[in-house]
DNA sequence: CCCCATATCACACAAACATGGTATGGCCTG
DNA sequence: CAGGCCATACCATGTTTGTGTGATATGGGG
């Protein structure tokens, strides 16, 4: 039995969910309040649910700021954002602060007692457009072109090296002799007037290569 | 109709993916290769699909090699990964390198047929567990130490291996003998349950040091 | 007072690595 | 077609690492 609290101040919206997860077997709402403040003031050690269903634009007291407050004094419970926001910035704020997913409010019943059952599982979830913008906040960190000196089956071979594959494991993942790993790394080691592994490893982590 | 190519090298797998997509109604495998080098073989302007499937263990260039050549040629393309790994630093190379998706191979076809549509609308998709490691990526950034397990003068060491020193010459900056570097680093690696220098680098680097 | 973490040092061996060669064949380009 | 670059492969040699098994000294904390 999943123990599940809502902190959301649309009364519709609220008992709406309350009533459709109530109807599951395998959860319990033990909570269903409309600001943080109310939630708060019944929460204890005894009562602290497994997962907390949190809108973010809450009257009074931002959802973010709540989660802030129970995450840390009952870490152990796992927090999804539930919120018509999907702006960046209250997106990262969310996540950085502990939400273990981030639900759109359009997402269906059958969604949210999916997404509660997988994070009350250790997973995550998040609604796709979220988990995009997330994806981008990465991809954003990449570069274009760095023109490299090197050739593709030469960055193949330092890849290997950053992943701290030994020159066996290269070989054996790239399908070639050890011998041509040692001759790529040498070439390698020419190319960028290095003379360890250690410091190929650090220019293609600093984005070098 | 969404336009899947698939890169894998267990025939099963790929067999099998392909048998299942091309039986959606709306779908079209265009593409089923053991290998990078193979599907690039026969990817051009009009071969290109609206989404790829890319396993990461492959042999020969890896499939975020693979990856990373593609979506610079293609930008238009969505990748989704598809593989047994989990670890941190495979997950986010991958989303740094521009995946759109990464999925468990324990995904289920229906699962795995939803995240090509969600992909292709413009959505992204992982599988919880990778979905959990994001978000901790993410709560990472708020922790005020890291309380590193390490002593003073192991972080020493640590740092001595990351300017890419040899054992001589961090012994040598840091005044003691050569046996007592190598014990540290014995302990580090206990520590840190790595087995080889190239580890300790990227875990430093990465910050979960 | 004893145990434990820390820091120091030593010896030994196997594995991995760095570096120097040499060589073949494919592919492209002047 | 000659000369390059690239990928492949092998040999040889010496250095560096990874790992195990020790030992000694020191300073707290239980």
């Amino acid at each position: 039995m999943i123990t599940v609290a809502i902190v959301e101040d649309d009364v519709v919206i609220r008992e709406g969910i309350t009533e459709y997860l109530e109807s599951q077997e395998n959860m319990i709402c033990i909570a269903a309040k409309p600001s943080v403040e109310h939630f708060l003031a019944v929460l204890n050690e005894e009562t602290v649910p497994d997962v907390i269903l949190m809108d973010i634009g809450l009257p009074g007291m931002s959802g973010i700021s709540g989660m802030k407050l129970i995450t840390e004094k009952y870490p152990s419970v796992s927090i999804i954002m539930f919120t018509v926001y999907n702006d960046s910035h209250k997106i990262f704020e969310s996540l950085c602060a502990g939400a273990s997913g981030y639900l759109l409010k359009n997402t269906s019943f059958a969604d949210m007692k999916q997404a509660i059952e997988i994070i009350h599982a250790g997973g995550s979830m998040m609604s796709p457009p979220i988990a995009r913008k997330v994806m981008e906040h990465f991809h954003a960190g990449r570069k274009k072109k760095v023109s490299s000196p090197l050739t593709v089956k030469e960055k193949e071979i330092v890849q290997g090296l950053v992943d701290g594959l030994s020159y066996k494991m290269i070989a054996d993942t790239a399908s070639i002799s050890i011998e041509t790993v040692r001759t790529h790394i040498k070439n390698i080691y020419k190319k960028l007037h290095v003379h360890c592994k250690a410091d190929v490893i650090r220019k293609s982590l600093s984005g070098e290569i």
